[in-house]
DNA sequence: AGTTCTTGTTGCACTGTGTGCAACACCCAT
DNA sequence: ATGGGTGTTGCACACAGTGCAACAAGAACT
Protein backbone atom coordinates (compact mmCIF):
# COMPACT_ATOMS: atom_id res chain seq x y z
CA UNK A 1 0.00 0.00 0.00
CA UNK A 2 2.56 2.51 1.07
CA UNK A 3 5.30 2.08 -2.01
CA UNK A 4 8.23 3.42 0.03
CA UNK A 5 7.85 1.62 3.00
CA UNK A 6 6.84 -1.59 1.23
CA UNK A 7 10.42 -1.59 -0.73
CA UNK A 8 12.22 -0.82 2.57
CA UNK A 9 10.71 -4.15 4.12
CA UNK A 10 11.26 -6.23 1.08
CA UNK A 11 14.91 -5.62 2.00
CA UNK A 12 15.04 -6.99 5.47
CA UNK A 13 14.08 -10.50 3.95
CA UNK A 14 16.53 -9.64 1.18
CA UNK A 15 19.18 -9.61 3.54
CA UNK A 16 18.20 -12.61 5.54
CA UNK A 17 19.46 -14.64 3.50
CA UNK A 18 23.18 -13.18 3.56
CA UNK A 19 24.46 -9.96 3.55
CA UNK A 20 24.84 -7.60 0.72
CA UNK A 21 26.49 -4.72 -0.81
CA UNK A 22 24.09 -1.43 -1.92
CA UNK A 23 24.31 -2.16 -5.66
CA UNK A 24 22.80 -5.68 -5.05
CA UNK A 25 20.03 -3.97 -3.12
CA UNK A 26 19.33 -1.89 -5.19
CA UNK A 27 19.45 -4.26 -7.87
CA UNK A 28 17.28 -6.60 -6.59
CA UNK A 29 14.58 -3.85 -5.22
CA UNK A 30 15.02 -2.24 -8.84
CA UNK A 31 15.15 0.88 -7.89
CA UNK A 32 17.95 3.25 -7.98
CA UNK A 33 21.11 3.37 -5.76
CA UNK A 34 20.64 6.66 -4.44
CA UNK A 35 17.28 5.21 -3.62
CA UNK A 36 18.39 2.30 -2.05
CA UNK A 37 20.92 4.00 0.07
CA UNK A 38 18.08 6.29 1.84
CA UNK A 39 16.19 3.31 2.41
CA UNK A 40 18.90 1.39 4.41
CA UNK A 41 19.98 4.57 5.81
CA UNK A 42 16.69 4.91 7.63
CA UNK A 43 16.59 1.41 8.17
CA UNK A 44 20.01 1.51 10.11
CA UNK A 45 18.65 4.29 11.95
CA UNK A 46 16.00 2.28 13.86
CA UNK A 47 18.61 -0.53 13.71
CA UNK A 48 17.48 -2.89 11.88
CA UNK A 49 20.22 -3.30 9.46
CA UNK A 50 23.69 -3.00 10.62
CA UNK A 51 26.44 -2.23 8.29
CA UNK A 52 29.66 -4.64 8.63
CA UNK A 53 33.18 -3.56 7.72
CA UNK A 54 33.24 -4.54 4.35
CA UNK A 55 30.54 -1.85 4.11
CA UNK A 56 28.08 -4.62 3.13
CA UNK A 57 24.59 -4.42 5.25
CA UNK A 58 23.27 -7.32 7.19
CA UNK A 59 20.43 -7.57 9.52
CA UNK A 60 20.72 -5.31 13.06
CA UNK A 61 20.17 -6.34 16.56
CA UNK A 62 16.96 -4.47 17.17
CA UNK A 63 15.67 -6.99 15.06
CA UNK A 64 16.00 -9.58 17.79
CA UNK A 65 15.64 -7.10 20.34
CA UNK A 66 11.59 -6.81 18.74
CA UNK A 67 11.32 -10.26 18.41
CA UNK A 68 12.27 -11.26 21.66
CA UNK A 69 9.63 -8.69 23.44
CA UNK A 70 7.27 -10.19 20.57
CA UNK A 71 7.40 -13.52 22.26
CA UNK A 72 7.27 -12.42 26.20
CA UNK A 73 4.11 -10.89 24.81
CA UNK A 74 2.82 -14.23 23.91
CA UNK A 75 0.77 -15.24 27.50
CA UNK A 76 0.29 -18.78 26.46
CA UNK A 77 3.68 -18.52 26.21
CA UNK A 78 4.29 -17.74 29.61
CA UNK A 79 1.45 -20.00 31.21
CA UNK A 80 2.73 -23.09 29.09
CA UNK A 81 6.11 -22.76 29.71
CA UNK A 82 6.74 -24.44 33.14
CA UNK A 83 4.02 -27.51 31.93
CA UNK A 84 7.01 -27.81 28.86
CA UNK A 85 9.57 -28.20 31.12
CA UNK A 86 7.57 -30.28 33.62
CA UNK A 87 6.74 -32.80 30.61
CA UNK A 88 10.20 -32.78 29.41
CA UNK A 89 11.40 -33.67 32.75
CA UNK A 90 9.02 -36.32 32.89
CA UNK A 91 9.95 -37.94 29.58
CA UNK A 92 13.32 -36.59 28.68
CA UNK A 93 12.41 -35.68 25.06
CA UNK A 94 11.98 -32.60 23.27
CA UNK A 95 8.76 -30.68 23.80
CA UNK A 96 7.80 -28.07 21.38
CA UNK A 97 5.00 -25.50 21.42
CA UNK A 98 3.86 -23.61 18.51
CA UNK A 99 0.74 -21.06 17.29
CA UNK A 100 -0.88 -20.26 14.08
CA UNK A 101 -0.99 -17.40 12.41
CA UNK A 102 -1.37 -16.09 8.59
CA UNK A 103 -1.06 -19.02 6.73
CA UNK A 104 1.87 -20.46 9.08
CA UNK A 105 2.57 -22.22 11.69
CA UNK A 106 6.10 -21.43 13.77
CA UNK A 107 7.76 -22.78 17.16
CA UNK A 108 7.25 -20.04 19.98
CA UNK A 109 9.07 -22.04 23.18
CA UNK A 110 10.81 -25.46 22.79
CA UNK A 111 12.18 -27.61 25.62
CA UNK A 112 15.04 -29.28 24.54
CA UNK A 113 15.59 -33.13 24.85
CA UNK A 114 17.75 -34.03 27.56
CA UNK A 115 19.55 -36.94 25.54
CA UNK A 116 22.01 -36.44 23.09
CA UNK A 117 21.08 -37.17 19.68
CA UNK A 118 18.79 -33.73 19.52
CA UNK A 119 16.65 -32.22 16.93
CA UNK A 120 17.11 -29.50 14.76
CA UNK A 121 14.62 -26.76 15.16
CA UNK A 122 14.58 -23.16 16.69
CA UNK A 123 11.94 -20.62 18.57
CA UNK A 124 10.61 -18.71 15.33
CA UNK A 125 11.34 -21.35 12.76
CA UNK A 126 8.18 -21.77 10.40
CA UNK A 127 7.30 -25.17 10.78
CA UNK A 128 7.13 -27.83 7.97
CA UNK A 129 3.25 -27.17 7.94
CA UNK A 130 2.25 -29.95 5.97
CA UNK A 131 3.92 -33.19 7.96
CA UNK A 132 4.30 -31.68 11.35
CA UNK A 133 2.03 -32.87 14.19
CA UNK A 134 1.17 -29.48 15.62
CA UNK A 135 0.42 -28.04 12.62
CA UNK A 136 -2.15 -30.18 11.52
CA UNK A 137 -3.61 -29.67 14.75
CA UNK A 138 -3.80 -26.04 14.72
CA UNK A 139 -4.69 -26.41 10.84
CA UNK A 140 -7.57 -29.03 11.74
CA UNK A 141 -9.25 -26.04 13.68
CA UNK A 142 -9.83 -23.35 11.39
CA UNK A 143 -12.96 -23.11 9.61
CA UNK A 144 -13.77 -25.78 6.54
CA UNK A 145 -13.61 -23.09 4.01
CA UNK A 146 -10.32 -21.44 4.95
CA UNK A 147 -8.86 -24.62 5.80
CA UNK A 148 -9.28 -25.97 2.35
CA UNK A 149 -8.19 -22.87 0.34
CA UNK A 150 -4.97 -23.26 2.79
CA UNK A 151 -4.66 -26.79 1.78
CA UNK A 152 -5.04 -26.56 -1.73
CA UNK A 153 -2.40 -23.01 -1.96
CA UNK A 154 0.53 -25.31 -0.15
CA UNK A 155 3.35 -26.91 -1.30
CA UNK A 156 3.67 -30.79 -0.52
CA UNK A 157 7.65 -31.02 -0.25
CA UNK A 158 8.39 -34.86 0.15
CA UNK A 159 10.78 -34.77 2.99
CA UNK A 160 10.26 -38.53 2.87
CA UNK A 161 8.45 -41.25 1.39
CA UNK A 162 6.15 -41.07 4.44
CA UNK A 163 5.35 -37.14 3.73
CA UNK A 164 2.07 -35.83 3.05
CA UNK A 165 1.72 -36.10 -0.72
CA UNK A 166 -0.77 -33.67 -1.74
CA UNK A 167 -3.85 -31.69 -0.51
CA UNK A 168 -6.43 -34.31 -0.86
CA UNK A 169 -4.19 -36.31 1.83
CA UNK A 170 -3.66 -33.48 3.58
CA UNK A 171 -7.37 -32.78 4.20
CA UNK A 172 -8.13 -36.27 5.22
CA UNK A 173 -5.34 -36.26 7.44
CA UNK A 174 -6.91 -33.17 9.16
CA UNK A 175 -10.49 -34.75 9.72
CA UNK A 176 -8.78 -37.45 11.10
CA UNK A 177 -6.77 -35.16 14.01
CA UNK A 178 -9.95 -33.25 14.24
CA UNK A 179 -12.00 -35.89 14.89
CA UNK A 180 -9.10 -37.92 17.14
CA UNK A 181 -8.12 -35.05 19.47
CA UNK A 182 -4.50 -35.47 18.72
CA UNK A 183 -2.05 -35.91 15.98
CA UNK A 184 1.51 -37.65 14.91
CA UNK A 185 4.47 -37.22 12.68
CA UNK A 186 6.07 -40.46 11.84
CA UNK A 187 8.79 -40.41 9.82
CA UNK A 188 7.01 -37.00 7.63
CA UNK A 189 9.54 -34.49 8.22
CA UNK A 190 12.74 -36.32 9.14
CA UNK A 191 12.69 -40.22 8.50
CA UNK A 192 13.79 -41.02 11.98
CA UNK A 193 11.85 -38.87 13.86
CA UNK A 194 8.51 -39.21 15.15
CA UNK A 195 6.37 -36.38 16.99
CA UNK A 196 2.86 -36.81 19.39
CA UNK A 197 0.82 -33.43 19.81
CA UNK A 198 -2.25 -32.07 21.58
CA UNK A 199 -4.10 -28.97 21.34
CA UNK A 200 -4.27 -26.44 23.78
CA UNK A 201 -7.65 -24.84 23.63
CA UNK A 202 -8.86 -21.11 24.99
CA UNK A 203 -12.05 -20.47 27.19
CA UNK A 204 -13.97 -20.25 23.81
CA UNK A 205 -13.13 -24.00 22.84
CA UNK A 206 -11.20 -22.06 19.86
CA UNK A 207 -7.12 -23.60 19.69
CA UNK A 208 -4.51 -21.24 20.64
CA UNK A 209 -1.53 -23.32 20.32
CA UNK A 210 -0.34 -27.06 19.71
CA UNK A 211 2.21 -28.89 21.57
CA UNK A 212 4.22 -32.03 20.69
CA UNK A 213 7.05 -34.21 21.76
CA UNK A 214 9.46 -35.14 19.50
CA UNK A 215 12.08 -38.18 19.09
CA UNK A 216 14.54 -39.74 17.16
CA UNK A 217 13.82 -43.30 16.49
CA UNK A 218 17.51 -45.04 18.03
CA UNK A 219 16.14 -43.43 21.29
CA UNK A 220 12.57 -45.02 21.14
CA UNK A 221 10.41 -46.44 18.98
CA UNK A 222 7.37 -45.00 17.78
CA UNK A 223 5.19 -47.25 19.08
CA UNK A 224 7.04 -46.45 22.80
CA UNK A 225 6.49 -42.87 21.92
CA UNK A 226 2.87 -43.05 21.60
CA UNK A 227 2.38 -44.79 25.05
CA UNK A 228 3.05 -41.11 25.67
CA UNK A 229 0.25 -40.10 24.62
CA UNK A 230 -2.06 -39.67 27.41
CA UNK A 231 0.29 -37.70 29.30
CA UNK A 232 1.04 -35.08 26.45
CA UNK A 233 -2.84 -34.69 26.21
CA UNK A 234 -3.12 -34.29 29.90
CA UNK A 235 -0.03 -31.70 29.45
CA UNK A 236 -1.74 -29.77 27.21
CA UNK A 237 -5.37 -30.12 28.99
CA UNK A 238 -3.66 -28.22 32.27
CA UNK A 239 -1.90 -25.55 30.06
CA UNK A 240 -5.76 -24.83 28.45
CA UNK A 241 -6.99 -25.03 31.41
CA UNK A 242 -4.97 -22.58 33.16
CA UNK A 243 -5.07 -20.63 30.14
CA UNK A 244 -8.82 -20.43 29.88
CA UNK A 245 -8.93 -19.37 33.65
CA UNK A 246 -7.05 -16.31 33.00
CA UNK A 247 -10.23 -14.40 31.63
CA UNK A 248 -8.48 -11.28 30.77
CA UNK A 249 -7.82 -8.49 32.74
CA UNK A 250 -4.60 -7.45 32.22
CA UNK A 251 -4.99 -4.83 29.22
CA UNK A 252 -6.46 -1.56 31.84
CA UNK A 253 -3.85 -2.84 33.77
CA UNK A 254 -0.97 -0.63 32.64
CA UNK A 255 -3.01 1.96 32.87
CA UNK A 256 -3.75 2.53 36.62
CA UNK A 257 -1.44 4.29 38.19
CA UNK A 258 -3.80 5.13 41.16
CA UNK A 259 -2.42 5.47 44.69
CA UNK A 260 -3.33 4.12 48.20
CA UNK B 1 15.85 9.90 6.40
CA UNK B 2 12.76 8.88 5.29
CA UNK B 3 9.71 9.69 6.79
CA UNK B 4 7.34 7.32 6.08
CA UNK B 5 9.60 4.38 6.62
CA UNK B 6 10.68 6.24 10.02
CA UNK B 7 7.23 6.41 10.91
CA UNK B 8 6.46 3.09 9.96
CA UNK B 9 9.66 1.55 11.74
CA UNK B 10 8.62 3.77 14.83
CA UNK B 11 5.65 1.54 15.15
CA UNK B 12 7.43 -1.95 16.13
CA UNK B 13 8.47 -1.08 19.48
CA UNK B 14 5.70 0.92 19.96
CA UNK B 15 3.31 -2.53 19.67
CA UNK B 16 6.67 -4.34 20.85
CA UNK B 17 5.62 -2.59 24.63
CA UNK B 18 1.67 -4.40 23.84
CA UNK B 19 -1.18 -4.77 21.50
CA UNK B 20 -2.14 -1.44 20.47
CA UNK B 21 -5.14 -0.57 18.15
CA UNK B 22 -4.98 2.45 15.18
CA UNK B 23 -5.75 5.15 17.34
CA UNK B 24 -3.61 4.62 19.69
CA UNK B 25 -1.11 3.84 17.11
CA UNK B 26 -1.85 7.57 15.69
CA UNK B 27 -1.89 9.28 18.75
CA UNK B 28 1.68 8.20 19.35
CA UNK B 29 3.03 8.40 16.08
CA UNK B 30 1.70 11.82 15.71
CA UNK B 31 0.13 11.71 12.44
CA UNK B 32 -3.75 10.93 11.12
CA UNK B 33 -5.52 7.89 12.04
CA UNK B 34 -5.72 7.15 7.68
CA UNK B 35 -1.74 7.90 7.95
CA UNK B 36 -1.17 5.02 10.34
CA UNK B 37 -3.91 2.97 9.16
CA UNK B 38 -1.77 2.71 5.95
CA UNK B 39 1.31 2.36 7.70
CA UNK B 40 0.10 -0.43 9.52
CA UNK B 41 -1.61 -2.07 6.05
CA UNK B 42 2.13 -1.88 4.57
CA UNK B 43 3.72 -3.96 7.53
CA UNK B 44 0.57 -6.16 7.75
CA UNK B 45 1.14 -7.22 3.86
CA UNK B 46 4.91 -7.91 5.21
CA UNK B 47 3.78 -9.91 8.04
CA UNK B 48 5.79 -7.58 10.80
CA UNK B 49 2.21 -7.14 12.29
CA UNK B 50 -0.56 -9.07 13.49
CA UNK B 51 -3.98 -7.93 13.70
CA UNK B 52 -5.49 -9.93 16.62
CA UNK B 53 -9.31 -10.68 16.69
CA UNK B 54 -9.84 -7.71 18.52
CA UNK B 55 -8.71 -5.55 15.97
CA UNK B 56 -5.87 -4.56 17.82
CA UNK B 57 -2.61 -5.01 15.93
CA UNK B 58 0.48 -6.88 17.47
CA UNK B 59 3.91 -7.43 16.25
CA UNK B 60 3.60 -10.47 13.57
CA UNK B 61 5.46 -14.08 12.95
CA UNK B 62 7.72 -12.51 9.93
CA UNK B 63 9.44 -11.00 12.75
CA UNK B 64 10.62 -13.72 14.51
CA UNK B 65 11.40 -15.95 11.41
CA UNK B 66 13.57 -12.94 10.45
CA UNK B 67 15.44 -12.75 13.70
CA UNK B 68 16.11 -16.46 12.72
CA UNK B 69 17.48 -16.27 9.89
CA UNK B 70 19.52 -13.59 10.66
CA UNK B 71 21.61 -14.98 14.10
CA UNK B 72 22.03 -18.21 11.48
CA UNK B 73 24.00 -16.28 9.70
CA UNK B 74 26.27 -15.21 12.40
CA UNK B 75 29.39 -17.13 11.37
CA UNK B 76 30.57 -16.94 15.23
CA UNK B 77 27.63 -18.92 16.17
CA UNK B 78 27.99 -21.51 14.31
CA UNK B 79 31.52 -22.07 15.49
CA UNK B 80 30.80 -21.49 18.83
CA UNK B 81 28.20 -23.39 19.78
CA UNK B 82 29.61 -27.08 19.83
CA UNK B 83 32.44 -25.36 22.45
CA UNK B 84 29.50 -23.98 24.20
CA UNK B 85 27.37 -27.27 24.97
CA UNK B 86 30.53 -28.89 25.33
CA UNK B 87 31.77 -26.27 27.92
CA UNK B 88 28.16 -27.22 30.05
CA UNK B 89 28.58 -30.40 29.52
CA UNK B 90 31.96 -30.26 31.70
CA UNK B 91 30.70 -27.40 34.51
CA UNK B 92 26.82 -27.85 34.07
CA UNK B 93 26.18 -24.26 34.46
CA UNK B 94 24.51 -21.75 32.03
CA UNK B 95 27.41 -20.81 28.81
CA UNK B 96 26.31 -17.60 27.10
CA UNK B 97 28.07 -16.31 24.01
CA UNK B 98 26.81 -12.06 22.98
CA UNK B 99 28.40 -9.88 20.50
CA UNK B 100 28.77 -5.84 20.59
CA UNK B 101 26.69 -4.00 17.64
CA UNK B 102 26.03 -0.52 17.70
CA UNK B 103 26.27 0.41 21.64
CA UNK B 104 24.27 -2.44 22.54
CA UNK B 105 25.60 -6.10 23.84
CA UNK B 106 23.19 -8.77 23.57
CA UNK B 107 23.21 -12.63 23.73
CA UNK B 108 23.02 -15.10 20.73
CA UNK B 109 23.75 -18.32 21.74
CA UNK B 110 22.83 -19.56 25.40
CA UNK B 111 23.45 -23.39 26.87
CA UNK B 112 20.99 -23.85 29.63
CA UNK B 113 22.51 -24.81 33.02
CA UNK B 114 21.67 -28.13 33.75
CA UNK B 115 20.86 -26.99 37.52
CA UNK B 116 17.18 -26.77 38.57
CA UNK B 117 17.73 -23.46 39.20
CA UNK B 118 17.96 -21.29 35.83
CA UNK B 119 18.63 -17.79 35.19
CA UNK B 120 16.15 -15.46 33.19
CA UNK B 121 18.07 -14.54 30.10
CA UNK B 122 17.28 -15.27 26.56
CA UNK B 123 19.17 -14.84 22.71
CA UNK B 124 18.31 -11.81 21.24
CA UNK B 125 17.70 -9.96 24.54
CA UNK B 126 20.31 -6.91 25.06
CA UNK B 127 22.55 -7.33 28.29
CA UNK B 128 22.75 -5.38 31.14
CA UNK B 129 25.78 -3.42 29.38
CA UNK B 130 27.00 -1.77 32.60
CA UNK B 131 27.24 -4.93 34.97
CA UNK B 132 27.52 -8.12 32.44
CA UNK B 133 31.18 -9.86 32.03
CA UNK B 134 30.63 -10.37 28.42
CA UNK B 135 29.80 -6.81 28.14
CA UNK B 136 33.11 -5.58 29.79
CA UNK B 137 35.15 -7.68 27.89
CA UNK B 138 33.50 -6.61 24.80
CA UNK B 139 33.80 -2.74 25.19
CA UNK B 140 37.20 -3.21 26.76
CA UNK B 141 38.27 -3.75 23.39
CA UNK B 142 36.46 -0.71 21.73
CA UNK B 143 38.67 2.05 20.43
CA UNK B 144 39.93 4.69 23.50
CA UNK B 145 37.66 7.51 22.33
CA UNK B 146 34.53 5.57 21.47
CA UNK B 147 34.99 3.63 25.06
CA UNK B 148 34.74 6.81 26.43
CA UNK B 149 32.07 7.98 24.57
CA UNK B 150 30.17 5.42 24.79
CA UNK B 151 30.45 5.34 28.82
CA UNK B 152 29.71 9.04 28.95
CA UNK B 153 26.34 8.46 27.64
CA UNK B 154 24.98 5.37 29.02
CA UNK B 155 22.44 5.27 32.45
CA UNK B 156 24.14 3.16 35.16
CA UNK B 157 20.86 1.33 36.67
CA UNK B 158 21.83 0.16 40.39
CA UNK B 159 20.70 -3.21 40.19
CA UNK B 160 22.06 -3.97 42.98
CA UNK B 161 24.78 -3.06 45.55
CA UNK B 162 27.28 -3.83 43.68
CA UNK B 163 26.37 -2.85 40.34
CA UNK B 164 28.97 0.14 38.34
CA UNK B 165 27.45 2.97 39.64
CA UNK B 166 28.85 5.35 37.35
CA UNK B 167 31.02 6.05 34.37
CA UNK B 168 34.38 6.78 36.26
CA UNK B 169 33.93 3.58 37.96
CA UNK B 170 32.79 1.72 34.48
CA UNK B 171 36.04 2.77 32.50
CA UNK B 172 38.38 1.54 35.10
CA UNK B 173 36.92 -1.81 35.52
CA UNK B 174 37.12 -1.80 31.45
CA UNK B 175 40.68 -0.93 31.95
CA UNK B 176 41.55 -3.56 34.39
CA UNK B 177 39.31 -6.48 32.12
CA UNK B 178 41.42 -5.12 28.99
CA UNK B 179 44.33 -5.44 31.07
CA UNK B 180 43.83 -8.69 32.39
CA UNK B 181 42.01 -10.46 29.45
CA UNK B 182 38.79 -11.91 31.35
CA UNK B 183 36.01 -10.37 33.13
CA UNK B 184 33.42 -11.04 36.16
CA UNK B 185 30.62 -10.00 37.09
CA UNK B 186 29.87 -11.01 41.05
CA UNK B 187 26.13 -9.92 41.41
CA UNK B 188 26.04 -6.73 39.70
CA UNK B 189 23.39 -7.89 37.79
CA UNK B 190 21.38 -9.66 40.44
CA UNK B 191 22.40 -10.21 43.96
CA UNK B 192 22.86 -13.75 43.83
CA UNK B 193 24.37 -14.68 40.61
CA UNK B 194 27.86 -14.47 39.01
CA UNK B 195 29.64 -14.64 35.80
CA UNK B 196 33.30 -15.75 34.46
CA UNK B 197 33.66 -14.36 30.92
CA UNK B 198 36.46 -14.48 28.30
CA UNK B 199 37.08 -12.99 24.82
CA UNK B 200 36.90 -14.17 21.73
CA UNK B 201 39.16 -12.94 18.95
CA UNK B 202 39.15 -12.81 15.30
CA UNK B 203 42.37 -13.26 13.06
CA UNK B 204 43.08 -9.48 13.48
CA UNK B 205 43.10 -9.65 17.07
CA UNK B 206 39.89 -7.99 17.34
CA UNK B 207 36.99 -8.95 19.76
CA UNK B 208 34.20 -10.44 17.84
CA UNK B 209 32.28 -12.18 20.57
CA UNK B 210 32.76 -12.62 24.32
CA UNK B 211 31.54 -15.82 26.28
CA UNK B 212 30.80 -16.69 30.00
CA UNK B 213 29.42 -19.02 32.42
CA UNK B 214 27.25 -17.75 34.80
CA UNK B 215 25.51 -19.81 38.27
CA UNK B 216 23.99 -18.63 40.83
CA UNK B 217 24.86 -18.76 44.72
CA UNK B 218 23.40 -21.44 45.70
CA UNK B 219 24.87 -23.78 43.31
CA UNK B 220 28.85 -22.46 43.61
CA UNK B 221 30.13 -19.73 45.55
CA UNK B 222 32.24 -17.36 43.33
CA UNK B 223 35.38 -18.96 44.78
CA UNK B 224 34.43 -21.43 43.17
CA UNK B 225 33.09 -20.48 39.83
CA UNK B 226 36.74 -18.48 39.23
CA UNK B 227 38.74 -21.96 39.69
CA UNK B 228 36.72 -22.68 36.28
CA UNK B 229 38.29 -19.36 34.89
CA UNK B 230 40.92 -21.16 32.82
CA UNK B 231 38.72 -24.50 31.37
CA UNK B 232 36.36 -20.72 30.10
CA UNK B 233 39.41 -19.25 28.73
CA UNK B 234 40.81 -22.16 27.04
CA UNK B 235 37.43 -23.00 25.20
CA UNK B 236 37.42 -18.94 24.24
CA UNK B 237 40.45 -19.89 22.59
CA UNK B 238 39.84 -22.65 20.79
CA UNK B 239 36.16 -21.09 19.68
CA UNK B 240 39.06 -18.17 18.37
CA UNK B 241 41.37 -20.59 16.78
CA UNK B 242 38.66 -22.12 14.97
CA UNK B 243 37.39 -18.35 13.59
CA UNK B 244 40.69 -17.12 12.84
CA UNK B 245 41.07 -20.54 10.38
CA UNK B 246 37.88 -19.73 8.44
CA UNK B 247 39.74 -17.42 6.71
CA UNK B 248 37.11 -15.92 4.95
CA UNK B 249 35.99 -17.73 1.67
CA UNK B 250 32.47 -18.17 1.56
CA UNK B 251 31.51 -14.42 0.08
CA UNK B 252 31.74 -16.20 -3.41
CA UNK B 253 30.19 -19.16 -2.91
CA UNK B 254 26.49 -18.53 -3.39
CA UNK B 255 27.16 -16.94 -6.75
CA UNK B 256 29.47 -19.43 -8.64
CA UNK B 257 27.39 -21.82 -10.65
CA UNK B 258 29.68 -23.57 -12.94
CA UNK B 259 28.96 -26.55 -15.05
CA UNK B 260 31.70 -29.34 -14.74
C1' DA C 1 52.95 6.52 -10.36
C1' DG C 2 49.31 6.90 -13.42
C1' DT C 3 45.01 5.22 -15.29
C1' DT C 4 40.79 2.77 -15.39
C1' DC C 5 37.17 0.27 -13.10
C1' DT C 6 34.02 -0.30 -9.39
C1' DT C 7 31.17 1.24 -5.65
C1' DG C 8 29.37 4.57 -2.45
C1' DT C 9 27.76 9.44 -1.81
C1' DT C 10 25.72 14.16 -2.71
C1' DG C 11 22.64 17.91 -4.83
C1' DC C 12 18.92 18.91 -7.42
C1' DA C 13 14.60 19.41 -10.32
C1' DC C 14 10.36 16.93 -11.11
C1' DT C 15 6.37 14.41 -10.15
C1' DG C 16 4.13 10.75 -7.96
C1' DT C 17 3.34 9.24 -3.53
C1' DG C 18 2.02 10.05 1.00
C1' DT C 19 -0.64 13.24 3.58
C1' DG C 20 -4.68 15.10 6.38
C1' DC C 21 -9.33 16.21 5.99
C1' DA C 22 -14.09 15.19 5.99
C1' DA C 23 -17.58 12.10 5.07
C1' DC C 24 -18.99 7.52 5.59
C1' DA C 25 -19.72 2.72 7.52
C1' DC C 26 -19.93 -0.10 11.31
C1' DC C 27 -20.53 -1.95 15.93
C1' DC C 28 -21.76 -2.01 20.60
C1' DA C 29 -24.06 0.23 24.20
C1' DT C 30 -27.94 2.55 26.01
C1' DA D 1 -33.99 4.28 17.54
C1' DT D 2 -29.99 7.08 19.01
C1' DG D 3 -25.61 8.02 20.28
C1' DG D 4 -20.56 7.64 20.91
C1' DG D 5 -16.61 5.23 19.62
C1' DT D 6 -14.02 2.90 15.99
C1' DG D 7 -12.19 1.73 11.59
C1' DT D 8 -12.45 2.80 6.54
C1' DT D 9 -12.70 5.29 1.97
C1' DG D 10 -12.00 9.10 -1.62
C1' DC D 11 -9.95 13.06 -2.78
C1' DA D 12 -7.17 17.57 -3.57
C1' DC D 13 -2.83 19.41 -2.40
C1' DA D 14 1.97 19.62 -1.56
C1' DC D 15 5.93 17.85 -0.15
C1' DA D 16 8.65 13.80 0.40
C1' DG D 17 10.68 10.38 -2.38
C1' DT D 18 12.51 9.55 -6.78
C1' DG D 19 16.14 8.94 -10.50
C1' DC D 20 19.62 11.31 -12.80
C1' DA D 21 24.18 12.90 -13.34
C1' DA D 22 28.21 14.43 -11.39
C1' DC D 23 31.44 13.60 -7.77
C1' DA D 24 34.51 11.10 -4.33
C1' DA D 25 37.15 7.26 -2.86
C1' DG D 26 39.26 3.13 -3.32
C1' DA D 27 40.92 -1.08 -5.50
C1' DA D 28 43.13 -3.28 -9.37
C1' DC D 29 45.19 -3.07 -12.94
C1' DT D 30 49.35 -1.62 -16.47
Amino acid sequence: MSQTVDRALSILPLLAEGPANLEQVAGRLGVHKSTALRLLRTLHEHGMVYRQSDQRYRLGARLFALAQQAVENLDVREIAHPHLVELNEKCGHTVHLAVYEENEVLYIDKVESRYPVRMYSRIGKPVAITVAAVAKLLLADLPEPERRALAEKLDYPLYTSRSTPHAQAFLAELAKVREQGWATDLGGHEESINCVGAPVRGADGRLVAAMSVSAPNVVVTAEELLTLLPLVRRTADAISREYSGNTRVPDTQDQKEARP
